[in-house]
DNA sequence: ATAACTGCAAATGATTTGCGATCGG
DNA sequence: CCGATCGCAAATCATTTGCAGTTAT
């Protein structure tokens, strides 16, 4: 017999069901205890290998933040994320096709432009701690 | 006596010349190569403390990119960076001021944008691998 | 059946830290 | 002087990998 397809496995289903779960991008370590609430006894690194392989199967993808962890996202259409610096939420900006081309205008040469990542500080944070520090 | 000051050693001088010299992005092992020849006896950690230092200063910045080490830079003037995901380099990016507003207005809220980071592929990757896979 | 998958433990790569020795202001 | 900094080795953190046993198809 000729394999060569992914499985389904409990394991994986967890995995991307915790990815939508949380709602908003979870670190690998956010997943593992989610999912080890249905499944306690999977283990950190088969949550690593599901997330790699749904990523690869582009039913996540994968956002790194400034600080060292990854976060995953499973919203499937078009769109960037900025990350606060003072809370460290990650926010997803919409992009249209126009957004998209403006920003590949400002790389002159034949850039194509994969994905857009802006840090800051959310309206929240500028709020509470403008006073303090600017 | 009451000390608190940042004291100029010859080790951070050659940690922010480098820096400097290496032209573009360089990471922690870059500069640390590069300034084992003015100083051999330097250490790694040395040049990762140091680089922390400079970031605090504000003399560098640092940019994470979309594989796991710290890429530094030295130009002072606001910019973005795009990542090419093919050949691994870092390009600036002139952004105007409008160029920022538009930025901003794509975030709802009222978000302070501080850094703009884009990935793709660029001009010269896109050309080459553009036959095979797209 | 059998290749893809799992859990575990050990390995990796990037970065940080504790510590006694050193050096700059 | 004396505390900021150094070099070194060990520690940490996120992530990956080797392996022997398990499971989906």
């Amino acid at each position: 017999v000729q394999y060569s397809e992914r499985r389904m496995t409990s394991q994986r289903q967890a995995v991307l069901e915790a990815v939508i779960a949380h709602g908003c991008h979870p670190t690998a370590d956010d997943v593992f205890y989610i999912v080890k609430r249905k499944l306690p006894g999977i283990s950190l690194s088969t949550v690593y290998r599901n997330l790699g392989v749904l990523v690869e199967q582009g039913e996540i993808s994968a956002v790194r933040g400034p600080c060292s962890e990854l976060h995953y996202d499973h919203d499937g259409h078009r769109h960037g994320h900025v990350y606060c610096e003072v809370c460290g939420s990650v926010t997803d900006v919409e992009l249209s096709a126009g957004d998209l081309a403006a920003l590949a205008s400002l790389v002159d040469s034949g850039y194509l432009i994969g994905t857009v990542y802006l840090t800051g500080i959310c309206a929240g944070c500028a709020g509470a701690e403008g006073k303090e520090k600017i």
